[in-house]
DNA sequence: GCAGATTATGTCAGCCACTGACATTCGGCA
DNA sequence: TGCCGAATGTCAGTGGCTGACATAATCTGC
């Protein structure tokens, strides 16, 4: 866990991945967020610091994350079952589906860290500076902040890099981060939103905002990824604000002037 | 299937979804599109006109589209299993994975055919146009199209707009377009780049503007998911057109004038 | 029309992700 | 110490998905 982020303490708890019951209609109770981090009522920072329980429930989750991300990358996302990651970890495999609502989500987990963090950048960010600019200098910032004081361990920055790798490599798991993604996007337009005083139901632009600025991270994402060798904090940092440099020039009219 | 697309004759042939061979280091040849549209050698338009066996393999995955779509509406996505799909059109399991490579596959079959259109429209476009007047005139062109002549069978824009829902709808669904839709920006990319003559490994603006567009449209199908009442292809167009009207003021430095 | 090559389909057996139900064990707390 | 609730394990079952093989259709050249 990054030193930055406090680490989401995640009770195993019920709650239902994505399978809906069946017999209704159009999918009804259909967006169940996983629910990282369910923090129950006087947990959260509550001055009695966390009961062996606690800790315990921690490292087991922080154990499962950090055996998935081994195996995966050695023998592939497809390749791991989780019989094995529960193996590594000594739990049962039923015990790994009360932590993670899919194999996808231990995937992620990393990522969905790094995402957190960059909506505290996000959050602090003086409001002076208009959206735009608040937006980037917050995903250089987060994404400076991990690079430095890297542990190595899980949910460094290293892990994270590898990570944007593997998924952009698995098309199960490409589809599982874009949908996090969109999500994250919903927590942007109301953080700007709430900067700029306004009602994203009468106001598109946060909208529009949060979405441009989703897929140019992603453009950056998968930039970084076809041109190996460039590995590296730095390298991201650098292809990103390469990507937005080019959002004016992109859309304006003339492209021969 | 709309007028305007030709039908893609898909052949059932091996492919693999998306599962990797295990023992792989981080997955080989991982991008395995599942391959619409096949279209073996000595098909696609040659003189020949489809024999029986090309018109009944046609016949069925229509038949399987169509079922698929009914019971997903009735049930839901999650309540609906492929024995029960396959059984409506009264062949075996293994035959429907012949078609699709999964369930995903079946229900986004609509929604694919109608970006295939899109794509098809894209290229027409005239070359005055700059490239984001041509991205925009022709995603309203293609809905304009698909909606006027609507049979309202399977492949009509009746489909499409209740399949926008049920994907907005279906997590697992929406993951899997979201995928898809990547996909289809990367043609977007090659499009444009051809259009104004230009290598997207160089030149970064058809990159970041098939992103921005992409996003910007999937921006427009959720509010007008979240908009009731407000059906039909009109409405759609309408959204869309407004969305990216706003993407200069989003961008623009001072939101409070 | 007919043999023989292709190809679509069915059957079967099996792996793996995921879930509900129930029993057991373990940590928190009086 | 003893009770309560939460975490875990076990078990059995469903459903998505695949490989292998046999069978039944089409297509091909004759």
């Amino acid at each position: 866990m990054a030193a930055q982020t406090s680490p989401p303490a995640t009770a195993p708890d019920g709650r239902t991945a994505d399978g809906t019951a069946p017999g209704a209609t159009p999918d009804p109770a259909a967006d169940h967020t996983p629910d990282r981090t369910p923090d129950h009522p006087a947990d959260r920072a509550s001055g009695r610091p966390p009961g062996l329980r606690e800790r315990k429930k921690q490292r087991t989750r922080d154990a499962l994350v950090h055996a998935a991300h081994g195996l995966f990358l050695t023998q592939g996302f497809a390749g791991t079952t989780v019989d094995e990651i529960a193996a590594v970890v000594d739990v049962s495999q039923r015990t790994f589906f009360r932590y993670f609502a899919n194999k996808d989500e231990v995937a992620l987990a990393v990522m969905a860290d790094a995402e957190d963090y960059f909506i505290e950048c996000l959050r602090r960010r003086p409001a002076e500076e208009n959206p735009l600019q608040a937006l980037r200098a917050a995903i250089v910032q987060s994404w400076r902040d991990l690079g430095s004081g890297d542990l190595g361990g899980p949910g460094s920055i290293t892990s994270a890099l590898e990570l944007v790798r593997l998924i952009e490599e698995t098309p199960t798991l490409l589809a599982a981060h874009l949908r996090r993604i969109t999500q994250q996007e919903r927590i942007v337009v109301t953080v700007i939103a709430e900067r700029e005083g306004l009602d994203p139901a009468e106001d598109l632009r946060p909208t529009v905002l949060a979405a441009v600025f989703g897929s140019v991270l992603r453009s950056a994402h998968l930039s970084w990824c076809d041109d190996q060798e460039k590995c590296g904090p730095e390298a991201m940092i650098t292809l990103i604000e390469r990507h937005f440099d080019q959002l004016g020039p992109a859309l304006a009219g003339d492209w021969r002037h």
